[in-house]
DNA sequence: ACTTGTGAACTATTTCACAGCA
DNA sequence: TGCTGTGAAATAGTTCACAAGT
């Protein structure tokens, strides 16, 4: 339903912006649930809170895609589903190749969340030749020598890469030259690509990183707070100011060794 | 080393934005490589190129946290990469509990970005008895029953969720409730906090869905030039107002399922 | 009566470009 | 001369608030 089609809102199609796309797989995951459980309608103010954003934003956001929606009804729950499953690309199907079956690269291989919208592992592709032919979630692992013949005969346009740091340029410059065009980066280094690939990066210790900026935060204001007796008392007294040393700081040995699963 | 440290430049320590902060681990993961290489000092120039920015955001960057560089020279790096450390309150050390040690949790226990930064996990805790006791990555899995007791023990104040999404928001309200206050979550699901806790979510389903919006882009770009020749129409047929079936949309089942390491 | 869709105002972030210092 | 530090301009993103449909 929903008046859709002739009318063409005139942003249609043209720049959605980066912040608007990455959320609507938020928007889907929300969605989906509401679709699983036979919602048939949604008003922003609903869906924004299950997504965890604001009406506005979330209202702005599909303005971007077109109307949608219905004034004084919602959103159709299953429309809205398709139409943000067909912006995303997900409505075809992404085989992918994933490089580095560590620790972490099995744990990737068994993620649900990937075959669950339009992603297709097509391959597992390890260096070692020790993990050749060894099976991670149900799928033989495939030497690296193979990489580009892989690539070719699936149509491969993402890869996955989820090696040690060293080895993630060299990997990367391989799927680009096979023809990859997209890639999603788990180790922790700056991949230099050429322009025309995308290259999206997922650094675990980040994360954290910044966290702890804000918990240190935290921790410092009532810190100060309580030497200047100012507003805000909240002390937990567990809240040991000044922790112990901490030498190591060592080498820069991020992502998980490789090692069986 | 570096005129630095008498002169404070104003700017100092008053709200630092939120892209800056997150682009801080970036920074310093690249000094810390020229680090270890032994070298002295780079230029704003060579260190954005490290980290995968440009000279003027970065320059921009480092000036809210002070005047740490030297004209006609540039940073010394052992100076940066402690100020740096200090700024995301690395130079302490925090201790982390991880919840949830499936394929996932068993990969970020074995990660060495954790501990290489001020991290040290404190605990593996997960809910299946069977998992109890188990060893991974060199640390005994205790059981969620003793969650409150282990946080409390080591003062912990950030936690780690990477259990199934059902899972998520009850361990979430458990850590709060026994003084985490800064959560990384894994699992694919909106967690609801009180204030002055911080979440922070990775979700990697959804960085490959930004990733096959941007491919479809790139081949959509192509095949609809090629079709209609012409500027602003756009008219695949495809605009189906009632969506097709889409049967898959699977049940949510991402974050990988509990499976002994 | 209710809820979308959206200009307009506001806030955040990036980039420019150059003065100022070593 | 060379490179930082930073105002000012440009761009991106968010929030407000209300007109316009249903």
């Amino acid at each position: 339903m929903a008046t859709g089609r002739t009318h063409r809102p005139a942003t249609r199609s043209r720049g959605i912006p980066e912040a608007t796309v990455a959320r609507l797989p938020l928007y889907l995951r929300a969605l989906t649930a509401l679709s699983e459980r036979s919602v048939p309608t949604v008003s922003s103010e609903e869906l924004a809170a299950a997504a965890g954003v604001n009406s506005a934003k979330l209202r702005k956001d599909f303005s971007y895609l077109g109307s949608y929606g219905t004034r004084g009804v919602g959103y159709d729950v299953e429309y809205l589903v398709y139409q943000i499953s067909r912006e995303l690309g997900l409505t075809q199907d992404w085989p992918i190749v994933m490089v580095g079956i560590g620790n972490l690269g099995a744990a990737l291989a068994n993620y649900g969340g990937f075959a669950s919208r339009g992603f297709r592992v097509a391959a597992l592709i390890d260096a070692d030749p020790a993990m050749s032919g060894k099976t991670v979630a149900g799928m033989q692992v495939q030497h690296a020598d193979d990489l580009e013949k892989i690539i070719d005969e699936n149509g491969v346009s993402i890869g996955v890469i989820a090696t040690p740091a060293g080895a993630a340029q060299q990997v990367c410059d391989r799927l680009v030259a096979a023809g990859v065009t997209s890639i999603l980066n788990f180790a922790p280094t700056v991949l230099s690509v050429p322009d025309g690939v995308d290259v999206r990066k997922v650094d675990l210790s980040i994360e954290l990183q910044i966290l702890a900026f804000h918990e240190q935060r935290k921790a410092g204001e009532s810190a100060i707070e309580a030497a200047e007796g100012a507003v805000g008392v909240e002390g937990p007294a567990a809240k040991v100011t000044k922790p112990t040393a901490n030498d190591r700081k060592g080498p820069d040995g991020d992502v998980p060794a490789v090692m069986p699963a």
